[in-house]
DNA sequence: TGCTGTCTGTTGTTTGGCGAACATAATGCA
DNA sequence: TGCATTATGTTCGCCAAACAACAGACAGCA
């Protein structure tokens, strides 16, 4: 991958703010802020009308559907590919999920008139939000699928995958525990499975320190799922994923 | 409910299109077109790109994904309340999933491009089709959840519950085969559930018709699923399912 | 240095759902 | 009417993952 010609915190790191066009570009500047997001931090709550979007730049956010009871499941993850908070351009006044800050960084953020606002006058920014929804419709339907079918061992190379194309190493910051809420499994699952990634050398991981040694190795253990929603990604924006 | 002063064929039996503003209503009506839809019927493929949109008014439709061995899992069902093919307007060349009729009807449709013009000309329009798939993304998350944590027994109550909305009786037309196939289970798994919810008079079938007695204890038996994706869609549409 | 809380490893038991194989019953067609 | 096809019922073994309960290990703080 080439190196781009600006910094981690430049709003231009997102693909997204990236892929606006120029002209348009000079009317947001003054808009956009930049925020510090910290772990664990919630971005916006189920069934509350979140107030901004967001842009991350080198943070990381999931996107999180609860049940009653307390259940817990990632349905898709943002990093600097993408926005949290398409629920405010698609018009509903609440979201059906909750974001919360999986990775400590940067995001820029607008907030939620402003985007609505951007929606009626600029037609290709409104593209651009679509095809990026779009991809992460996939993403979701995905998820779907291999929550159905596949095992935990699958499951969990596959959501290491996905966090590290959004990281800027190859270490991650989780615990099992905080894992195992992700894929809606039991800690002792995320426990086994980790065993024996480590085993065959693949990660190396203490108390919420993940290191990825063998990619390769990762993604043969991982399900079609990786691949396919990192290929809607690819077919729908403009610029790829971290190579 | 109150009987609707338009025909099941009338275009208008659609919620969305019965929401279109009377102004924009004209410039379609040359251009929409009346189809009869047959149970299997694929109206687009995973990965082709979808040559029109379809509006059901009787008709009912399911969108499946398909693993690569073939395995497969519905990930949202579409009726008179709804539009198949968001995909087209949200820039996607391609359908991650597939479309498939469960329930014979009619249908109105629009061209592919047709609807790409609609999108750019007509505020109104695209609000109301972005509000739809705001919905439809709460039934995909929703779906996604359902897949983890809930039993047969509860999602298939769900899914007899969705597709009851969308019929105008209180019989449904589906083999328990292919009724695994839409949750993604073995058929011996939905015979077990059927059986129960048989034996406790909550529905009677027979060779692929279901004939809902009670929808009140299909209602208890129903993961909290069926009654979030269904407040999504009242939230979010002018007109709500048949109650 | 030791205490405390968090994170990870382990073990035994239970269970929902899968796989496979087969029996019965209804339907449709010849 | 008989036969083939499709739909449903049943059974047995199996396994992944859940549930439950506890032990060690490391980190940070007092």
């Amino acid at each position: 991958m080439k190196t781009p010609n600006h910094s981690l915190n430049d709003p231009h790191h997102n693909h997204l703010l990236a892929a606006f066009p120029i002209g348009e570009w000079q009317r947001w500047e003054s808009l956009i802020e930049p925020v510090e997001l910290k772990v664990g931090q919630v971005l916006f709550e189920t069934g509350r009308a979140p107030a901004h979007v967001y842009f991350p730049t080198s943070a990381v956010v999931s996107l999180v559907y609860m049940t009653q009871d307390g259940e817990t499941a990632e349905i898709a993850v943002v990093g600097n590919e993408g926005v949290v908070g398409v629920s405010i351009f698609m018009g509903g006044d609440v979201t059906p999920h909750e974001a919360i800050v999986q990775s400590a960084g940067m995001a820029y953020r607008l907030s939620a008139s402003t985007v609505k606002n951007a929606m009626e006058f600029s037609n290709p920014i409104m593209k651009l939000m679509l095809n990026y929804t779009h991809a992460m419709f996939s993403q979701v339907s995905q998820t779907a699928v291999c929550n159905r079918y596949h095992s935990i061992d699958q499951q969990l190379s596959r959501r290491l995958l996905q966090g590290l194309d959004r990281a800027s190493s190859n270490e991650l910051l989780i615990t099992q525990e905080a894992m195992a809420s992700l894929l809606g499994v039991r800690r002792e699952g995320v426990t086994a499975a980790a065993l024996k990634l480590q085993h065959e050398g693949a990660i190396q991981y203490s108390r919420g320190h993940i290191v990825v040694h063998d990619r390769q190795r990762l993604e043969r253990h991982a399900c079609e799922c990786y691949a396919f929603s990192k290929k809607a990604y690819f077919k729908l924006l403009p610029l790829p994923l971290a190579a």
